[in-house]
DNA sequence: GATTTTCATATGTCTTACATTTAATGTTTG
DNA sequence: CAAACATTAAATGTAAGACATATGAAAATC
């Protein structure tokens, strides 16, 4: 592991550079712990507070963790799902609001996504994972819901579904996608008329899953897409006057 | 804007934690410019390496980027799609390097997804996609390439088809999930016969997006996966008396 | 007026120091 | 002898000050 002085990059950026790739070769295993941060800057012939800096790059993409004390110092993480996930949400999340991707575009990546799981969900549901399904859409339709409240109940039955096809691969990738809908949709106003509707293709999708019929369940989603674009057509026409 | 000095987490993870929010919920702008690191060590009554602990956590994650000089500073960065996929791809890699996932959990993750581009891809892609998914299949079918050479390629083949569908929510969810599939890809050892097998499927696939016939093209993929599956399968079998 | 020089400002880095946490070690005491 | 307590050492966390370096803008010069 070498680093080049004369780089014009930060120090830090190399050094942290230097260590993930280490980690990512597997030249540094899981739980394996780094050399203490003197170590280092004896190692890079750099400072203390630059090796530092590395280590803070690395331990904001969760690569590493640090303990104080005796026989603290920095340890490779073993990188999880649980902790992947909610940095793949706002990375998703920024790209969505940054980048003036269209609700419809986004929109169409998170349906087409979903329908890929809907086979396997269908035929791996649990009885867990539909009784989520099952009480988000009951929530659903209590009165006096608030649309973010919606929204985020919206949200909780799709993971279900989603969680439900049973591959942890599948579950991690889609939950930026269903997550990050999340904002757009809450720029929508949902009419009793409107819960209604989605409630009904809910149940339809949820009695689909259930009787483990795939191609029921990708229909369901399928109409769900076009009544959810065809919303968003409606709020965000009805304010286009305003501006 | 503030922290808690008898928080046990790090200040640095605080001061970061608490720009990541400000960024999220638009109090600061895209290429706005932070304070200083004077002004924030002042903001937040703490060193400037501390502060500058928190900035680097942030560059790591691309949420800003730094500028030296007179009218230099920290600025908020536009997170583009091109930016954010390398860090998708490593985590992504990790995640299944470290969890001890399957291949073949994987594999029917990575081609659940790509399904759900077929529809898409069908119907619109270019010449361009077309073009590069042909040179892939010329490319793999040249004598002397080598299996690492074989399966970046075929990385290239997916990503062209899944660049097809026209929308970067898609093709930035894909891209983890296609390329982290490749270290596990390069365990196997591709016979010749198994290569034409391959190459005649992506031929089939390229001939039924070209056709716009989506169906075919969700049948070919479906068929390609099994052959993977079958190929992993083989090629573990033979390994495991070894051990 | 165009070019060069100077200068102010901000980040990048180094040095030193001290605070705090934590486990291992040593010591005292019942 | 054992358990509770105090000590110590090693590591990270934080602070303060200094210097190096890049860079745009203003000032000086031709």
């Amino acid at each position: 592991m070498k680093i080049d002085p004369s780089n014009p990059a930060d120090l830090s950026a190399q050094i942290a550079g230097a260590i993930r790739d280490a980690i990512i070769a597997g030249t540094l295993i899981v739980d394996e712990r780094l050399p203490s941060e003197a170590e280092l800057a004896e190692q890079f012939d750099v400072s203390r507070p630059t090796v530092r800096e590395a280590l803070k790059r690395l331990a904001a993409q969760s690569l590493i963790r640090t303990q104080r004390g005796a026989t603290g110092g920095a340890f490779v993480n073993r990188l999880s799902f649980e902790a992947a996930q909610p940095q793949q949400i706002t990375t998703s999340t920024l790209l969505l609001s940054m980048n003036a991707v269209s609700f419809s575009t986004a929109c169409e990546a998170r349906y087409a996504l979903e329908r890929a799981c809907a086979p396997l969900a269908a035929a791996r549901r649990s009885a867990d994972h539909l009784a989520t399904m099952r009480a988000e859409i009951h929530r659903q339709g209590q009165p006096g819901l608030t649309d973010e409240a919606f929204c985020a109940s919206d949200v909780a039955f799709h993971r279900a579904l989603v969680d439900g096809a049973g591959n942890p691969v599948l579950s991690y990738q889609l939950a930026g996608a269903v997550e990050a809908m999340q904002p757009l949709m809450n720029m929508i106003t949902f009419t009793a008329r409107d819960r209604a509707r989605i409630i009904d293709l809910h149940t339809r999708i949820a009695d689909a899953v259930e009787a483990q019929d795939d191609a029921a369940t990708a229909q369901g989603l399928t109409a769900l897409e076009r009544e959810t674009q065809a919303l968003a057509e409606r709020v965000f026409e009805a304010r286009k006057p305003r501006s």
